[in-house]
RNA sequence: GGGGUCGUAGUUCAGCUUGGUUAGAACGCCUGCCUGUCACGCAGGAGGUCGCGAGUUCGAGUCUCGUCGGCCCCG
């Protein structure tokens, strides 16, 4: 049955942490199930970059793939989207895909940009061509898509930012999600099968914005809700302490998106703090840079003390990277400037990133997630303090 | 043997005509950064007795002479 409803999305709460409020869940979409916590692996442009299909399912082990409305839309556009079917025959991927609406790339790429009531003008940074955005487009776009889950369009906040603008900001983010929802009712999946819709709270970093934020989205019943605005360049402690606030105004009984959160640390951080999903392009972006995640810490596999380190990345990790090549060999290819350090190290990161939530959920179920997660936190750190 | 030409950073070169702060570039090397991805990107750093020796000059990578080495041409 298809549904052009929000509110229906199947989210059960598997375990609730006793000592913090980490919990476990899982939620299923047309494309499978996702168990929480989990991560996102970031495939902006139709594509998780440098990664293909059979190691993003079999060997990295993801669950769900976070694409982008306003980088599809651009290019190839959602003309072509339609013809192909949508997103997911586009690529050949059969795993749940998330689009982000834009409202990010907005924030981002703010150069050229005019905001109104109605929406937001901006100037394509590929060919400069000016086009529009409201939440009735936005809607559409991710219709033409076929995301299972779609955001609304909000303004993403820079770091820092007047109280002035965040209070104008925040309301307008409020406005245009009644109107996101209400496009959504008005409109059908294209491709047979049911999508959903998430809120995104806004508020910067004032409480009493993220408060009258979280009110006015639980006042509409989406599938889902997200904290946007944070991780924008605001202190690490200042990011969890407007997480754990925020994450307490919020239903508990369907799923929590922190948005382009982050760093091992911060994932950790954040799901004591009650958040489910998230997603980040630091796993992929700072491999293609040459930065390894591992349980020991990061490392950067150009430093020349690995030229003739021929240990693997993390002795205990067993992704396709780690079982088949050294240290050595990766600085190597990122020396010589070869395209599989990229497909390698990303294939790491990603398979890192997707262990760590897998744990942690492991962890919650087991009752000792918080003594865990000090654990693997001290030891990150210490790893990190002992390279400088 | 005669003539020409070139010797400057690890490498390839610029600077010399017209002498003047701390001799530059590219690549390479080293280090750091990256949080709802436009970008195999961005930032920084180390590295040179300017082949060697004299001379002219207040001052020489630059002008003069010698010398050593590479390459080319003529015998």
């Amino acid at each position: 049955m298809i549904s052009n409803r929000s509110g229906l999305l199947n989210f059960s709460l598997v375990h609730k942490d006793r000592s913090s409020k980490a919990r476990a869940g899982y939620f299923d979409t047309a494309h499978g199930r996702v168990e929480t916590p989990m991560f996102m692996p970031v495939g902006t442009q139709g594509t998780v970059k440098a990664v293909n299909k059979n190691f993003l399912e079999e060997d990295i082990k993801a669950q769900i793939v976070l694409s982008n409305t306003y980088h599809l839309y651009l290019r190839p556009g959602a003309d072509i989207l339609e013809k192909a079917g949508g997103l997911h025959k586009f690529m050949n991927l059969e795993k749940p895909i998330l689009t982000d609406s834009g409202g990010y790339q907005v924030f981002s790429l703010s150069g050229l940009r005019k905001l109104t009531y109605d929406g937001v003008e901006f100037s394509s940074h590929i060919d400069g061509s000016k086009h529009f955005f409201s939440p009735e487009k936005v809607i559409q776009i991710q219709r033409s898509i076929g995301a299972d889950i779609m955001m609304v369009l909000d303004e993403c906040t820079p770091f820092p930012c007047e109280y002035d603008y965040a209070v104008n900001s925040t309301k307008l983010t409020s406005d245009w999600a009644i109107l996101n929802k209400k496009a959504f009712e008005n409109t059908k999946s294209l491709y047979g099968f049911d999508q959903f819709l998430f809120g995104i709270i806004q508020g910067s970093v004032y409480k009493d914005l993220r408060e009258k934020s979280a009110m006015d989205l639980g006042k509409i019943d989406f599938d889902g809700y997200a904290i946007g605005g944070l991780a924008v360049g605001e202190p690490a402690n200042v990011m969890y302490d407007i997480t754990d606030f925020t994450t307490d105004l919020m239903p508990e009984n369907k799923p929590r998106y922190l948005m382009g959160v982050g760093r091992p640390e911060n994932i950790l951080e954040s799901i004591e703090r009650g958040i489910d999903l998230f997603d980040c392009v630091m796993p992929t972006r700072n491999a293609r840079h040459a930065i390894l995640f591992s349980w020991e810490g990061v490392l950067n596999v150009r430093n020349s003390k690995f030229k003739d380190d021929f240990s693997r990345i993390d002795e205990n990790c067993d992704c396709f990277t780690c079982a088949n090549y050294s240290r050595a060999y990766l600085r190597h290819l990122f020396n010589a400037g070869e395209i599989l350090a990229m497909e390698l190290a990303s294939i790491h990161n990603l398979h890192f990133y997707i262990e760590l939530v897998s744990e942690a959920r492991k962890q919650i179920i087991k009752n000792s997630f918080k003594e865990w997660k000090n654990k693997i936190i001290n030891k990150i750190s210490l790893k990190n303090k002992l390279e400088e």
